[in-house]
RNA sequence: GGCCCCAUCGUCUAGGUAGGUCCAGGACACCGGGUUUUCAACCCGGCAACAGGGGUUCGAAUCCCCUUGGGGCUACCA
């Protein structure tokens, strides 16, 4: 049976990059009716974040990605946090000793350094020059002793390594290529490269399917399970890496940096209100704009909403935030260095498992087009229709704590009926969210105001309008349309001239839902007090104009 | 610096494993036009690529080599 596995370390949320490594995992054993298994590496005490964990999963779970084994799930190769698994690696270091295929060392990281700057000086790739006798525990405890770091190094064989890999065929190493790298930190806990080895013959992995980043990794594991006896090999295959449009594979650091840019472009910008809205200190904020220092990422979310700036999406939540369906990133992230061959593109989720072969796997690596994106979306929102639409929207507002939660399915259903070819649900809030203010709430954009208010008698005609209303009987979405449409034929105008001073005198911008709907939902009582609030607002300067 | 991977329109890609059906197809973007109550959406049309140089061959986007360019790794991170 097909194992596959998703191996993040919990650093933080899940970002597009990790996402298409797990998607792609879990497509390729839903396709062979295998199992997905989600492991956590956290091994690195120092970079572990507490929420991660949780983060990550709810991710998936957005996704639609379900792991069969893991945690909270369970499964019968557990525990599935490596920290949890220490007892395992333990007894694989030692046995790796006791055959004298590892070994202590007692290093200080300065003294490594020296020895790697030495070698790149020499122009020369940096070995670990493994000692001819390996040092027994009695030197370990002289060690402890002096307060000198114990590690333990994998003594790596001397013959050269070929690996095969799916995507890339057999990729060659030569002899002495890989030096002996560390299998146990001096703190006790395993490196990724010996876990990885560990609890994937452990869980009975069978294909591991992970960016090209890792291909390097991969002599030195095939190496390392050999030494254990594990057996035949894993099937490897290492996908193309996913770059971003600032050049480089896609990262985390992208939105501070996009924010340091930003607030370094921008004059006049209140840096102690700054701090204050992302809850750091002021000089923590100055080290930011240096580029010494980066905030968490609430502060830097925090930052960029005070200013009103999109940062660039790179975690999947920043996608969930930013209106984006599942189903949109899922379709997108698996065609993103992967192709079904010919013309496909926009798919339901079961033809994706259905044409996903490791074979089709792209081995150049593929730029994240957001606009492309934008379109899969576009296209997704459509096709999602009535039921699945509205339990997304749902979760999204919530999400962004939306004045429009406030409505109900019903009214919810003709917003998104009326908003029909909305590229995100953040399109959709926005046009819809100010039936959902207070009269006295709305807010005015400037531009809306002087284009189409302040010019072209539009506070003239607002005023026509607002009687008309006042006194029509029966508040229909066809009597406001006709009452608007004979009014431009009256007044021998375009519609809009008529139509967009009461949008704006009702939403306060120039966007919204299509304006008899949006009169109609807002009600005969709110719209006209609204109209007044405008008209008394800009009376007066309407006289210059 | 060392090692490794990669190379078709601006971008994602089809075609490449079995060379001729490819003066290279689709999608997104872009440009022009249409439709339109805003923003979108929608409809029609257009622009646009086999990185360069050598081979092999009757014939190369497809095979080989070199150059160039991009990317990755080079941690007691994963």
């Amino acid at each position: 049976m097909v194992v596959t596995r998703f191996a993040p370390s919990p650093t933080g949320y899940l970002h597009v990059g990790g996402a298409r490594t797990a998607l792609f995992n879990w497509l390729f054993a839903r396709r062979m009716g295998g199992k997905f298994i989600l492991r956590i590496e956290d091994t690195d005490l120092k970079r572990n974040t507490p929420t991660a964990t949780r983060q990550v999963m709810d991710d998936l779970r957005w996704l639609g990605i379900q792991w069969d084994e893991g945690p909270e799930v369970g499964g019968p190769n557990g525990p599935y946090l490596q920290s949890q698994r220490r007892d395992l690696y333990d007894k694989y270091v030692k046995q790796l000793i006791d055959e004298k295929k590892a070994y202590y060392c007692f290093d200080t990281p300065e003294e490594l350094d020296a020895l790697r700057k030495e070698a790149e000086a020499q122009k020369k790739n940096f070995i670990y020059p493994r000692p001819k006798d390996f040092p027994g525990e009695s030197d370990v405890e002289k060690a402890k002793a002096r307060d000198k770091p114990a590690a333990v190094r994998f003594a790596m064989q001397l013959t050269g390594i070929v690996v095969t890999d799916v995507v890339r065929g057999e990729v060659k190493f030569g002899p002495g290529e890989i030096g002996d790298f560390i299998i146990q930190k001096s703190d006790g806990f395993p490196t990724y490269n010996f876990a990885c080895v560990v609890d994937d013959y452990s869980m009975k992995v069978t294909h591991v399917i992970r960016g090209q980043e890792h291909l390097m990794n991969t002599p030195g594991q095939q190496a390392l399970w050999k030494a254990l006896g594990f057996g035949e090999l894993p099937k490897y295959a290492h996908m193309s890496v996913t770059i971003s449009e600032t050049g480089g594979k896609l990262s985390k650091r992208e939105r501070p940096e996009a924010l340091r840019k930003i607030i370094k472009a921008t004059q006049d910008i209140d840096l102690e209100k700054l701090a204050e809205v992302g809850n750091i200190t002021l000089e923590e904020v100055e080290t930011f704009i240096k580029a010494k220092t980066t905030p968490d990422i609430p502060s830097i979310d925090a930052m960029a909403t005070y200013l009103g700036v999109a940062l660039p999406e790179i975690n999947v939540v920043d996608f969930f935030r930013s209106g984006y369906l599942p189903e949109t990133m899922v379709n997108f992230l698996a065609l993103l260095g992967a192709s079904p061959g010919g013309d496909r593109e926009i798919m339901p989720l079961d033809e994706l498992i259905d044409c996903f072969d490791l074979s089709r796997l792209t081995k150049a690596n593929s730029l994240f087009d957001r606009k492309k994106l934008l379109a899969f979306n576009t296209e997704h929102i459509r096709q999602a229709g009535g039921e699945k639409l509205l339990s997304h929207f749902k979760d999204y507002l919530k999400a962004v704590e939306s004045p429009v939660i406030s409505a109900d399915d019903k009214m919810l259903e003709k917003i998104l009926e009326i908003c029909a070819g909305a590229r995100t649900l953040a399109d959709i809030e926005r046009k819809s969210r100010f039936l959902f203010l207070a009269d006295e709430k709305i807010e005015y954009d400037e531009k809306a105001v002087k284009k189409v208010l302040l010019k072209n008698n539009g506070l003239a005609i607002l005023q026509i309008v607002r009687d008309k209303l006042a006194a029509m009987e029966q508040f229909t979405v066809e009597n406001i349309e006709n009452m608007l449409r004979s009014l431009a034929e009256e007044k021998q105008v375009g519609l809009g001239k008529v139509a967009q001073p009461l949008r704006v005198a009702i939403c306060g911008t120039a966007v919204s839902t299509p304006i008899f709907d949006s009169v109609q939902m807002l009600g005969k009582e709110n719209t006209l007090t609204r109209v007044d609030i405008t008209l008394k607002k800009f009376g007066q300067s309407n006289d210059d104009c």
